[in-house]
DNA sequence: TTTGTAAATTAAAAACATTCTATTTTACTA
DNA sequence: TAGTAAAATAGAATGTTTTTAATTTACAAA
């Protein structure tokens, strides 16, 4: 596994270090979509001296070289996921309690970029659509 | 039309201002879904007094009574609608060009719902869907 | 295996949007 | 018209994310 890493490292013309392999491998393992702080809170306990500067440059990094994906919510903090699979985003909750849930049927993706996507023109991957539902205001 | 402010504002509870009569015709008369800071450099051309906590805390007042609505964008900056009109904001573009498209289109809408909505037990509006596309990254 | 160097990590400061606090001002009721 | 609760203000504070400058590291080449 850890030869996989390496490859997929080299292939993007990174380098590979303990850091990146730790933020990898946990979000590739979770399937909680952590945000930076919840990423650096899990990974310090291993290694006391990564900075949470690292891990936002690192998930930067990552996401630019199309290696995770960036979730957005309406809560101002961003969440992380390194699972590739074609599939939607289903942000759910309110701000102190942000739900995130993975949409994988097909029929609902396809139907998604066919019939709003494409009607405005555009080019996107099934794994680029956020899909954010916010739950009713008091009063 | 001030009349029917008035009337609006009394229902729910709240002050008629000058400022929160100017931001909330000013979101009425746009259709750009502006931010905080783009209703306060346009509003502060006509009242230089007014504060950016005064947007803020008026935006934040009229979601709160559902008079206007809160768009989250990936860029991690909120932007305002006053159209109350059941629709789906299509998010777009990238962090430093943010677009937002409205789809009033109710078979979308109400394919989004069922399809997806109501798979999740959720009981949400129409006007509370925020589909967020982000376009592809670079390399 | 060692060395050179570009790239990555670090600590700290800065940037940015947003919220909060304490004071002053205002809208509206009586 | 005066009293009062609500709102606006100025400025500080907060929380997330980015940047900067210095140190450390990964890895290619000798």
């Amino acid at each position: 596994m850890e030869k996989d890493l390496k490859k997929l490292f080299t292939e993007k013309g990174l380098k590979m270090t303990i850091q990146r392999v730790a933020i990898l491998e946990y979000l590739m393992k979770t399937k909680t979509h952590p945000s930076a702080d919840m990423i650096y809170e899990h990974i310090s306990k291993k290694y006391p001296t990564i900075t949470l500067s690292t891990v936002y440059n690192t998930l930067e990094t990552l996401v630019n070289k199309g290696i995770i994906k960036k979730i957005p919510t309406f809560a101002g903090i961003s969440r992380y996921d390194a699972d590739l699979e074609p599939h939607v985003h289903l942000v759910m909750g309110d701000d102190k309690n942000v739900k995130i849930k993975d949409i994988y049927d097909k029929e609902i993706i396809q139907q998604i970029r066919t019939e709003v996507a494409n009607k405005f023109n555009l080019d996107v991957d099934d794994n680029n659509i956020y899909l954010i539902i916010e739950e009713k205001r008091q009063q």
